[in-house]
DNA sequence: TGTCATTGTTAGCCCCGCCTATTTTTGTTA
DNA sequence: TAACAAAAATAGGCGGGGCTAACAATGACA
């Protein structure tokens, strides 16, 4: 089993995503997308043709083999999950939010990247939407101040919910 | 302003939090504790002498510079906090929060880190504790089932904290 | 069909972070 | 104080992932 490195990873995820929405995909596209010149993607693309992950024909087009694929749509799978929590928990802008997302999902252990799912999950079924606790953090970090207590409006300084009299 | 790269800011946290244990550094002591050899070492410290975080007389101990300590101080500061999401949001064990909060540290963005600040935060000033929510959240995560309702017991299905009936 | 712009490849270089083998320095101790 | 063990430094090599410059293939079009 082949062990990839954060940057191969990054290539992969690139082909995965290019192919998606654009049907073929060439080395011109990927250096573009990756911000490298057009050498350095065919040295990077050798290696994944190596190890089995991408096909390529001699001056063609670039593409992934089943088992690229199937590690590319994991690797997407944990990126937009990470995506998802970055956008949605802490409100950070969709940009910034994959930004962080697409580096941070080479690091972490597959178990903590099971409890993002949890958490997110957790959201979705036990929280129908945005939960009153979430409102209450987004209000935080704008305001840098405790949320208001539900029934009078005080800033809260008691329990989660209560203001001093409630 | 120079700009480590993420391999060199290990190498700057190893060293602060030797610093702050042992009194002295020694190029052994680092070599073991990032599990390299000792050339390594003595290549990576010898470019952080050149910019500026780190002093060492010849076949001396290793120390950070002000601007060294700085960083170092930031990056620590950073990785704790980290660690303490994983560790107590998350709920991974102490050794797997450490490792995951290692090595994301170097990739979220600052605004991406103040959210993370504000999230522990929220939960120190509003949550007084463990909050209902995170609780929940536990309980989810540990047996895949929406957590009971508050009043009855039953599982939830309605809003956060209520079953059907409540 | 021949020409030429576009694109992909090769060659050859660099830096980083790792290694082993070897040499130098240090400090302890007989 | 001379010898020796331990630790640091140097020399030199390797792979990954960048780069530029030069070259080869492709394909569109006159």
């Amino acid at each position: 089993m082949t062990v990839l490195s954060a940057r191969s990873e990054d290539y992969l995820k690139a082909i995965y995503k290019l192919q998606a929405e654009r049907k073929v995909v060439r080395v011109k596209d990927l250096a573009s997308v990756l911000g490298v010149r057009s050498p350095t993607v065919v040295g990077v693309i050798s290696g994944l043709k190596d190890s089995g992950f991408v096909d390529q024909e001699h001056y063609g087009y670039i593409s992934l083999t089943t088992r690229g694929e199937d590690l590319a749509k994991f690797l997407v799978l944990n990126e937009d999950l990470l995506k998802k929590f970055f956008e949605e928990i802490l409100s950070l802008t969709p940009d910034e939010a994959g930004v962080n997302a697409c580096s941070v999902e080479h690091y972490i252990t597959p178990t903590c990247r099971e409890r993002f799912v949890s958490f997110i999950r957790f959201l979705e079924v036990c929280g129908r939407g945005s939960p009153k606790w979430l409102d209450h953090f987004r209000h935080f970090v704008l305001t840098g101040e405790p949320p208001p207590c539900d029934r009078c409006g005080d800033l809260l300084s008691g329990e989660e919910g209560k203001c001093e009299k409630h």
